[in-house]
DNA sequence: TCGCAATGATTGTTATTGCAACCATCGGCT
DNA sequence: AGCCGATGGTTGCAATAACAATCATTGCGA
C-alpha cells in the first residue's frame, strides 16, 4: 500500500486552500458582479489585456493566461464584444489568428471594477497574510504554475504517457 | 483616489494564487476523472461523508462543508445516487432534512480515487511547498475561511447595506 | 513546392452550476 | 394553540464552461 497520507500540516493546507480558495471567489465574484457589473473571468481578461503592448492578445495566448479553454474564451469575448469592452482585430503576421482588442470604454470599464476588486483582495485576502506569508504562498503557488502551465492544453485531456502505465 | 494597489508582494501572491489554483484544480479533476472516472467536487462530497459521524451529513451542512450552492449540491447528490454511492435517508428529528449516507461502494469508490488524488496533491502541490510554507498557507486560508465562512449563505445574492449606493 | 501534421479560432452539443421561486416544516412569540 | 419569519430541500430556468468536431492557415520535412 502506498503512503496514505499527506503529512498533517500540508494536507490542512491543501483542504484550507480549496475551501478558502472558494469562499473568495465566491465573494470577490459577487461583489464585482453586483457593484460593477462583471464577473470575475471578465475582469480577469480586462486586466490582462490593459497590461498586454498594444493593448491586445490574441486569443490562444490570452486562454493560457487566464487559464480557459479557448471555446470558453471565444463566447466569453463574443459577450465582452457584445458590451463594447473589447473588439477582434485580424492579426497581419498570422491568418488564423485574431487579437482581442480592449476598447477605450473597456478601459473605463475596467476602472471602474478595479477599485471594488482591489479592495475586496485587501480585506478577505491580503488582510490575512502578512509580508512573509505573502511571500510563502507566492513562491508556491510561483512553483505550481512552473510545474502545470507548459502542458495545461495538452493534458486536459488525456495522459499522452501514463495512459498505458500499469497500475502496480 | 483611493490607494491604487496593492504592495507587490501581494499582488504577486494574489495573482499566482488564482492562476496557480486553477491550474491545479483542472489538473487534479482531470487526473481523477480520467483514472478514478469522478469529478474533484464528487471526490470532495465523499470524503466530507466518509469522515462524517455515522457517515452521513445533511444536505445543507454538506453544501456549506464543500462551498456549494444547495442546488448544486441537490443535482450532485442525485448523480451520486444513481451510481449507488450515496443514499438519501430522511432525518428522524427533522422532517424538512434529509441526510445524505456514503454507501459501502461509495467508500469503496474513494478508496479507488484517493490514492490518485493523493499523488496528484503531493506532485503538483505539497511537492512546491515545504513545511514552512505549508504552514504559513494554512494559516492564511485558515484566516480567510473564518472571515468569509459565517456568511457565505447571505453574501451570495445580495449586498443588504449597499444595493443603494449611488455611484459617483 | 507539395503534403501534412500542428495551430488558431469557432460552433454544436452537453454537463455543470447558480439564482429565484416554491413547498414543507420548524420554532419562537404572543 | 396559532402565526409567521426562518430554514431545508427541490425544481424551472438561464448562464457558464468544456469537449469534440470542423475549417482555415501555417510551416516543416521530403
Amino acid at each position: 500500500m502506498v503512503e496514505k497520507n499527506l503529512d498533517a500540516t500540508r494536507e490542512q493546507a491543501w483542504r484550507a486552500l480549496l475551501k478558502g480558495h472558494a469562499l473568495l471567489v465566491a465573494r470577490l465574484d459577487a461583489d464585482l458582479q453586483h457593484e460593477a457589473g462583471m464577473s470575475l473571468t471578465s475582469y480577469d481578461v480586462l486586466v490582462q489585456l490593459s497590461e498586454a503592448p498594444d493593448r491586445r492578445l490574441p486569443m490562444a495566448e490570452l486562454a493560457r493566461a487566464v487559464v480557459y479553454s479557448r471555446s470558453g474564451l471565444t463566447r466569453l469575448v463574443d459577450a465582452l464584444e457584445r458590451r463594447g469592452w473589447v473588439v477582434r482585430e485580424r492579426s497581419s503576421t498570422d491568418r488564423r489568428s485574431w487579437f482581442t482588442v480592449i476598447t477605450d470604454d473597456g478601459l473605463a470599464a475596467l476602472e471602474r471594477a478595479w477599485p471594488v476588486h482591489i479592495a475586496g483582495v485587501r480585506e478577505h485576502f491580503a488582510a490575512h497574510a502578512d509580508p512573509d506569508q505573502a511571500r510563502a504562498l507566492g513562491a508556491v503557488f510561483g512553483a505550481v504554475i512552473a510545474d502545470l502551465a507548459p502542458d495545461v492544453e495538452e493534458l486536459r485531456h488525456f495522459h499522452p504517457q501514463r495512459s498505458e502505465e500499469p497500475k502496480t
